[in-house]
RNA sequence: GGCCCUAUCGUCUAACGGUUAGGACAUCGGCUUUUCAAGCCGGUAAUCCGGGUUCGAUUCCCGGUAGGGUCACCA
């Protein structure tokens, strides 16, 4: 591998599904390698064997895969520093547990849980921070396995590095303490196995939420034992909930990432969106596509403060980016979501202008907004006349309409001909109101519709003339 | 409670000592118009408070306030 290449990566836990704020952080991790030719790597940190869920690794994968985040090295496409699956890396685990034991830096607990858990109520009691160190025992046991391994904090100091995001960081000796390496079920904790892997995989730079602030401080005297250079640390602002300032979770509404695939958003909407929450570039852009934000994307310009979710503006966003596609992919995809009575090409067009997602016609669809596409609508004869317009009028231009209607050649029944064959006849009215109101609402039905010359050139001449019939 | 972090329109943000404090979403108004949608044009709207430093603070420092995070045999 080349010197000062640039390593990331991203490592879940299986525990559950994947929501748009671990999504996000997946994001910028593989942004930051792919802007600077770098690898990206998947790790599945699965040691939390209470809490994991089946299935939720390859939700994950799939999750990554709509949105194009792809993996140099991980699950499915393996890699230099195969296997990558923390349970299936016990043993290096072990291998560094038991250097630290040697050096005398990792003990046995001698106590129990209920030992354990009674220090800190106390501490919790007398309002002060729970420190298992204090609890130390003054000779250490020899480790058997059935007790949980313990760090020994090798020198009780203040903490001061450097954060991409946070600039420069502190934390006094409190912050330090001697947390477990190895649970008593043998699967090593968090606050251990990542930073074995993440140094066993030549991770330069960790990007992760900014909830791992107040434990850098006791990765930094891990890394101390074990004499090795910390990588550079890129700490996120957290996604708050659209209602509160709470951080996005999953108890407060955070959706299940492919939720948003379901709904019709567009893969590059969602990445262009949670690449702007927390971060800006340095223009005004705002509508990326994925490869244009490899190339602006730069980490100093992350945000310290937790951004709040906005589903408006990441409707409008998904809107922009439906734009780029060529009309063939949006009839395409307006055609996926339509149901088979109204599967008609003609219809994109005013669907387009009508949605922010392709979840948005489903809706229509069930609201009845397009079923007089498919069928002549019942309707409310007095919502015929405009405004104070007499009926006899109505009924006059409506004929009138009919008229001009018939004498379009059906072949040639275009919105542009109807439309030519209309607005004479309107302009001629003390409101154009008088002729159009009728004939938009003889063919919808409805209060609310598209233009009549659009309708019409999708019922076609006959069906048109016979709803206008019908009306009069 | 200890420790840590954060603070510009309702929301996302620009500004890295000197700007009429800019942009976007939302909102409001106008144009267009037969209704809706779309489109175009325009408006309202912000530097948390108090002290310093400075000729000059959104910007630097200190204190307050508010919000967030963390204090697991979870990650």
């Amino acid at each position: 591998m080349e010197e000062n290449k640039v390593v990331t990566r991203f490592a879940p836990s299986p525990t559950g599904f994947m929501h748009v704020g671990n999504l996000r952080t997946a994001l910028y991790a593989w942004l930051l390698a792919r802007k600077n030719n770098g690898n990206f790597i998947l790790r599945i940190e699965d040691t939390d064997k209470e809490r994991e869920v089946p299935g939720a690794t390859e939700h994950i994968l799939k999750v990554l895969k709509w949105v194009g985040i792809d993996w140099d090295e991980g699950p499915s496409v393996g890699g230099p520093h195969s296997p990558y699956t923390q349970s299936e890396r016990l043993d290096l685990y072990k291998k560094y547990a038991l250097n630290l034991i040697e050096q005398g830096l990792a003990y046995p607990d001698p106590y129990t849980a209920e030992e354990v858990e009674q220090f800190r109520r106390k501490a919790e009691q007398e309002k002060r921070a729970f420190l298992y160190r204090e609890h130390r025992p003054e000779k250490f046991e020899k480790w058997d396995g059935s007790k949980p391994l313990r760090f020994k904090v090798p020198e009780i100091k203040s903490y001061h590095w450097h954060d991409v995001v946070f600039g420069d960081l502190s934390a006094g000796p409190e912050a330090l303490d001697d947390f477990i390496l190895i649970k008593s079920d043998g699967y090593p904790t968090y606050n251990f196995c990542h930073i074995v892997d993440d140094i066993e995989m030549g991770i330069t730079h960790v990007v992760r939420g900014q909830e791992y602030i107040s434990s850098i401080p006791k990765f930094l005297s891990l890394y101390e034992a074990l004499k090795i250079n910390p990588p550079i640390f890129v700490c996120l602002p957290h996604i708050m909930g659209k209602d509160g300032n709470k951080k996005l979770g999953k108890r407060d509404g955070a959706k299940d990432a492919l939720e948003y695939k379901e709904e019709g958003y567009i893969s590059s909407a969602i990445v262009n969106f949670l690449s702007l929450l927390g971060w800006h570039p340095k223009s005004d852009k705002e509508i990326f596509t994925v490869s244009e934000l490899i190339n602006v994307f730069d980490v100093q310009r992350i945000q310290k403060s937790g951004a709040q979710w906005n589903d408006d503006k990441l409707d409008w966003l998904n809107k922009e980016h439906m734009k780029m596609l060529t009309r063939e992919e949006i009839e395409k995809n307006i055609l996926e979501w339509l149901p088979e009575e109204l599967q008609n090409p003609k219809l994109a067009p005013i669907i387009f202008e009508r949605i922010s997602k392709w979840g948005d016609i489903k809706e229509m669809v069930e609201k009845g907004e397009l079923s007089f596409f498919a069928k002549q609508p019942e309707y409310d004869r007095q919502k015929l006349i405009f405004k104070n317009t007499l009926p006899d009028k109505i009924i006059e231009n409506l004929k009138l309409a009919m008229n001009a209607l018939g004498a379009i050649d059906e072949n040639n029944f275009s919105q542009e001909k109807i439309k030519d064959a209309l607005m004479p006849l309107a302009d001629r009215l003390e409101s154009r109101g008088e002729l159009l109101h009728p004939v938009r609402y003889a063919l919808s039905g409805l209060d609310k519709s598209p233009d009549p010359f659009i309708i019409a050139s999708i019922l076609g001449k006959n069906e048109t003339l016979s709803r206008l019939q019908k009306a009069i």
